[in-house]
RNA sequence: GCCCUGGUGGUGGAAUGGUAGACACGCAGGACUUAAAAUCCUGUGAGCUCACGCUCGUGCGGGUUCGAGUCCCGCCCGGGGUACCA
């Protein structure tokens, strides 16, 4: 009988199928394993052979973990919001909803034929009602709470108001917006109700917040950085400004400092682990004020800051610095031309100046400010502050490398200890004072050492660094010049988009206040509309929509109240889906206490580190916050990490005379990335012309040459990149799977390489996986179909040959090391093979082996060998025990809970024994317990070390 | 610049501090075949040698060690991330 593969495949597809095989419950006696795959976008590509890589990998572990016994859970679903639907909806009226189950439908079919056990009774969609009203209802509870400091946790706004009516909030040391007036208990029960609520926006955890976004006038519409390139927007080419706009945003800032210290509990990369913690970074150092040396002039513009803020900072300056022990070093105070101050300080002799140079700042774009490199420019603005330590006048320059968004917007400058500031100084001529001993000559460059004493520095002169900075921060508080202060480089995260395919906002706005709809409503869903574009008037696509209007239950009013018009970002619906998985038809509750507390985390989550930043710091935020609240029993939700590799394509292009690349697919040339003309005139006739249909090419811009044939051609440039539909270098799983077998896809992945790198795509060596699996095959029939399995009992060489594989794959298997395990099944298929054993005892092991890696032909091969054992049947012998065997002797290996490696000895074995028996084994080095022996190590030909 | 990674045959890649190059592709030769495909067998890091073998080899230069691809120090190069962050 001969393999296969199409046959064996669908037969156990539907087998499994027809079961719910892959069902799981919650609870049990089993031990409980969740593991979690980034679900997709469900684009209208479909899956290319790069998807599926971690797929696989993560199935494997599944299928692995459940035959150790443990219960496993294994979903899959969609993160089915998004915006290239949206974009087709706007080109063709199709309903993005319509788009969205089409490329699902794809998507399913197509992971189906891979194999993989997921539970599909339990898949998500974002975008499912059912699935959104949980999204918005977690909005609601982050609009509920603040961020209590001395709780260091997330309480309720209704506690906070109770307090504020009791005590004001001067003593509430809460997470709030840095212009938050401060308000007695008088002042707060005087205030109206809506004031009230204004009040409260500066705390709550989703707020209203002013915010820079990338506005595109021409398109009516916010884009996100992703879509901005150089400038103008992706699509349609279009200029792209920064707008100050009304957005929604999370106070993850809130959780700064949880974020990080939770980082050193997870095991991720550490270079994971080191980019969320640069994109939060936290910078520990000194707030200080510097005063003015003349007062502000009197009856200047008018203070436009909010009606609750005092005008703060008249008359000083206030800046961040990490090294306060060099304000002695300080000889000049740099704002950022923004800085609110700019335009009350500087003196009348200056106000030309000044002026020219924000101008052009302002004119500038990134790409100016970028490509002038290092070039110093700046502005002087004819005024002075007072360094609070000597009493010395410090100038005040306004400068462009001061950046209005972090810290104050102010720096003071230390010429001898930062570079910039030098550079600053040398290009203005200003004195440059060294105050370290220790540093090199400040005349030639800046010197940011820390080391030696103090000099120059006033009451800090021959102190080190630590009591320096001590002893300053002690000053500052004193004096109530400034005090020790963290900044961040974390902003807080923009929530909403103006677009119509995403959650809605659950917010009416009433009289310029939000608020939040009954609970009971939920969801919102998205209403009808019939053009997904913004309206004339510049709103959101939802301010199309009809009829669209909130009416409070128990109010009187006809009219109804206008909704929130903006929707969720991306992120929203993938930073809680985990918790879905475990419980996701419930309609009471998000998942119930009992799914979550038997589930509890993640124990194993595998994606892209393309989602370092954005994805899987939102997702452990919203985490956090709903481990305050006590909805769920981890402070973080995904234990381990897995970082699949990009599998990239090769992309071929056409060079043509006129120098423009055409980029060809890649499956119309030949292997010598040749073009052919005949190819080449089918294309045209088909019109199915390069990257762009529209593309009409000249025969006379293409280099035609001639072939040992005869044969007119034309050679392609290759080059690897990512898989993407403008590059034809699309790979289809499906074309993979119906010549070859979903298993030997699923072998050839893996054995691609380590499924933590990134690698290029080549078909080149999946018949080394395809003739493994025939020869795999060929121990069971030979070519004639004779059964060749026969019950005798193993012998030793076959044992070795078996406990081998054991050992290594299960080894192996542990630290994801999937490549060498399919070397391992090689090996051992062809020892087997050369040994000409078929027995039962030996087949049956290594197909439980084999099972997590080639799903489809195991089944068939447990059916064949009549003895099937259930998939989920944990006492079924998976290498449990394994032995290390030598010709002659059998020593056990315990493989679990031990360190790899680690010899069991039968009690009895003595020191001579061993020695002897491991240099007749030829091992290597051992690692060996009882017995009084620590260590053997053997060298053949050199020398053998015992240690005892 | 800073942070994180990696650098091994023609190729993808194996190697707990212990015989470098497992396994696979590709290539070469052979068997079967009228022939081809498929399959099977043999060889395949470099240099020297008729040969048994010998020498050199994991980006470069040092070091630790009985022993280094692996650990330490200093460089060079590639990949990814990030930035006038005070």
């Amino acid at each position: 009988m001969e393999y296969n593969p199409n046959s064996i495949e669908s037969k156990w597809k539907a087998f499994w199928g027809k079961n719910q095989t892959y069902k799981v419950e919650n609870g049990g006696t089993k031990p409980k394993y969740y593991i979690l795959n980034m679900f997709p976008y469900p684009s209208g590509a479909g899956l290319h052979v790069g998807h599926p890589l971690g797929y696989i990998g993560l199935d494997i572990y599944a299928r692995y973990k459940r035959l150790k016994g443990f219960n496993v859970l294994n979903p899959m679903g969609y993160d089915s919001f998004g915006l290239p639907a949206e974009q087709y909806a706007i080109q063709t009226g199709t309903h993005p909803a319509l788009t969205t189950v089409k490329n699902i439908d794809t998507y399913r079919s197509q992971l189906d034929k891979i194999g993989f056990s997921f539970d599909w009774t339990r898949e998500v969609r974002t975008s499912d009602p059912a699935y959104y009203k949980w999204t918005q209802w977690i909005f609601m509870q982050l609009f509920n709470h603040y961020y209590d400091k001395n709780a260091d946790k997330a309480l309720k706004i209704s506690d906070l108001s109770a307090r504020f009516s009791i005590e004001g909030n001067t003593k509430v040391n809460a997470v709030c917006d840095e212009d938050t007036p401060s308000v007695s208990a008088a002042d707060w029960n005087a205030m109206p109700s809506k004031e009230q609520q204004l009040f409260l926006l500066h705390y709550r955890l989703t707020m209203p917040e002013e915010a820079f976004v990338n506005w595109c006038p021409q398109m009516g519409s916010v884009l996100s950085n992703d879509e901005v390139k150089d400038g103008v927007s992706e699509r349609g080419g279009y200029p792209v400004e920064r707008k100050l706009m009304k957005q929604w945003a999370m106070r993850i800032t809130a959780y700064a400092d949880r974020l990080i210290e939770g980082l050193n509990d997870l095991d991720w990369t550490e270079s994971l682990k080191e980019q969320q913690r640069n994109w939060i970074g936290r910078s520990q150092g000194a707030s200080v004020k510097f005063p003015l040396a003349s007062p502000a002039p009197e009856g200047g513009a008018a203070q436009t800051t909010s009606s609750f803020a005092p005008p703060s900072g008249a008359g000083e300056i206030e800046v961040f610095t990490t090294r306060v022990d060099t304000i002695y070093g300080v000889t000049f105070m740099v704002l950022a031309p923004e800085h609110e101050l700019v335009a009350s300080i500087t003196t009348p002799e200056q106000q030309t100046e000044i002026e020219n140079y924000k101008r052009w700042t302002s004119s500038r774009s990134e790409v100016d400010r970028l490509s002038e490199g290092k070039k110093v420019t700046g502005a002087f603005t004819g005024a002075y502050c007072i360094n609070p330590f000597n009493d010395e006048k410090v100038p005040i320059y306004i400068a462009d490398y001061v950046l209005a968004g972090y810290g104050t917007g102010a720096v003071m400058a230390v010429p001898s200890g930062d570079q910039r500031d030098w550079n600053f100084a040398k290009h203005f001529n200003l004195p440059i004072i060294p105050i370290l001993d220790a540093q090199k000559d400040v005349e030639i460059e800046a010197d940011n050492t820390k080391e030696g004493q103090y000099i120059n520095s006033g009451i800090i002169n021959g102190m080190t660094y630590k009591e320096a900075t001590q002893t300053l921060v002690d000053a500052l508080e004193e004096r109530g010049l400034g005090k020790g202060k963290v900044q961040y480089r974390l902003r807080n995260a923009v929530f909403s988009r103006q677009r119509y395919w995403g959650e809605p906002v659950p917010v009416y706005w009433k009289e310029g206040v939000p608020y939040l709809i009954e609970e009971s409503e939920l969801p919102l869903e998205l209403p009808v509309i019939d053009e997904y574009l913004p309206t004339a008037t510049g709103e959101p696509p939802l301010g199309r929509a009809k009829e669209w209007r909130y009416h409070p239950k128990n109010e009187e009013n006809t009219e109804g109240y206008e909704y929130e018009l903006s929707t969720m970002p991306g992120w929203a619906g993938s930073s809680w889906y985990f918790y879905r998985y475990m419980d996701p038809s419930n309609d009471i509750v998000f998942a119930s206490k009992e799914a979550v507390n038997y589930w509890k985390q993640v124990d194993l989550y595998g994606g892209g580190t393309e989602h370092a930043v954005g994805h899987l710091l939102y997702s452990r935020f919203w985490n956090m916050f709903m481990y305050d609240l006590g909805l769920v029993p981890e402070k973080e939700y995904a234990k381990k990490l897995l970082n699949q590799g990009m599998i990239q394509g090769r992309s071929l292009y056409l060079k043509l005379k006129t120098g423009r690349r055409l980029f060809v697919n890649v499956n119309l040339a030949d292997e010598k990335d040749r073009l052919y003309r005949d190819v080449y005139l089918t294309m045209v006739e088909n019109d199915n012309r390069f990257e762009n249909i529209n593309d009409t090419v000249e025969n006379g811009d293409i280099e035609w040459l001639t072939d040992e044939n005869g044969k007119a051609y034309t050679s392609l440039t290759p080059e690897i990149e990512k898989m993407s539909k403008r590059t034809l270098n699309v790979v289809n799983p499906d074309d993979m799977v119906d010549k070859y077998g979903a298993d030997c896809f699923r072998m050839y992945e893996m054995f691609l390489g380590p499924i933590t790198d990134a690698k290029p795509w080549s078909t080149g060596g999946i018949t080394g996986v395809s003739g493994f699996l025939r020869k795999f095959w060929s121990l069971f029939y030979d070519q004639n179909g004779k059964f060749l399995v026969t019950d005798g009992e193993p012998t030793k060489d076959e044992l070795k040959i078996l406990h081998t594989a054991i050992k290594k794959v299960n080894d192996d298997i542990e630290r994801f090391g999937f490549n060498t395990c399919v070397s391992a099944f090689m090996v051992c298929v062809n020892e087997l093979k050369s040994a000409k054993c078929s027995k039962r005892l030996i087949l049956n092991e290594l197909t439980v082996l084999l099972a997590p890696f080639a799903p489809f032909i195991t089944e068939e091969a447990w059916e064949q060998l009549g003895n099937t054992p259930s998939v989920l049947d944990a006492s079924y012998p998976v290498a449990n025990e394994a032995y290390l065997v030598s010709d002659e002797i059998l020593y056990p290996i315990s493989i679990n809970g031990k360190k790899r490696g680690e010899i069991t000895f039968p009690a009895g074995t003595n020191a001579k024994e061993i020695e002897a028996t491991v240099v007749d084994l030829e091992v290597v080095q051992k690692w060996v317990n009882g017995g009084g022996i620590k260590k053997v190590i053997v060298v053949p030909g050199r020398m053998i070390n015992v240690v005892i």
